[in-house]
DNA sequence: CGCCTGACGAAAC
DNA sequence: GGTTTCGCCAGGC
């Protein structure tokens, strides 16, 4: 690393910017430990990082999902009452049902069916 | 530099 | 019991 430069710019919402997005890897890490056929919530995964006062700062963190490598599989995540709130973000709202059920998970209603059994809580299953 | 927005959440009304 | 508002934090304009 003698230039040690990161190019590791997703490019979600600073095109041309220096951002470490910290915050944002926390969030991409923690989703990415989403299993198949199991959800988790903005809230769960906010607050295994620890910043459980603003879920919403996980779900923007997922703006730029699609586009960290590995994809962080963003359509695994979902708003605390399992619906699919980010479902229009996928550029196609079908993408994100589809996904889901592909994987086993029953959406019906733009919600996840069972979602209390499908539900991964990453602060109980990464020891949190 | 300040205001608004935003894929949430929970409480208040 | 449904709707609305505030709170939280960070980034975009």
């Amino acid at each position: 690393m003698a230039t040690g430069k990161k190019s590791a710019k997703p490019t979600a919402v600073k095109p041309s910017g220096k951002r470490d997005e910290n915050f944002f890897e926390l969030v991409y890490q923690v989703a990415r430990q989403i299993p198949k056929g199991r959800v988790t919530s903005y809230g769960a995964i906010a607050a295994c990082l620890g910043t459980k006062l603003s879920a919403r700062m996980v779900g923007w963190a997922m703006n730029g999902a699609d586009k960290t490598r590995p994809a962080v599989p963003a359509h695994r995540v979902v708003n605390r009452v399992g619906l699919l709130s980010g479902k229009h973000h996928f550029g196609k709202p079908d993408e994100m049902e589809k996904r889901l059920k592909k994987e086993g998970i029953k959406v019906k209603d733009d919600k996840v069916v069972d979602f209390a059994k499908v539900f991964w809580d990453p602060v109980k299953e990464l020891g949190f």
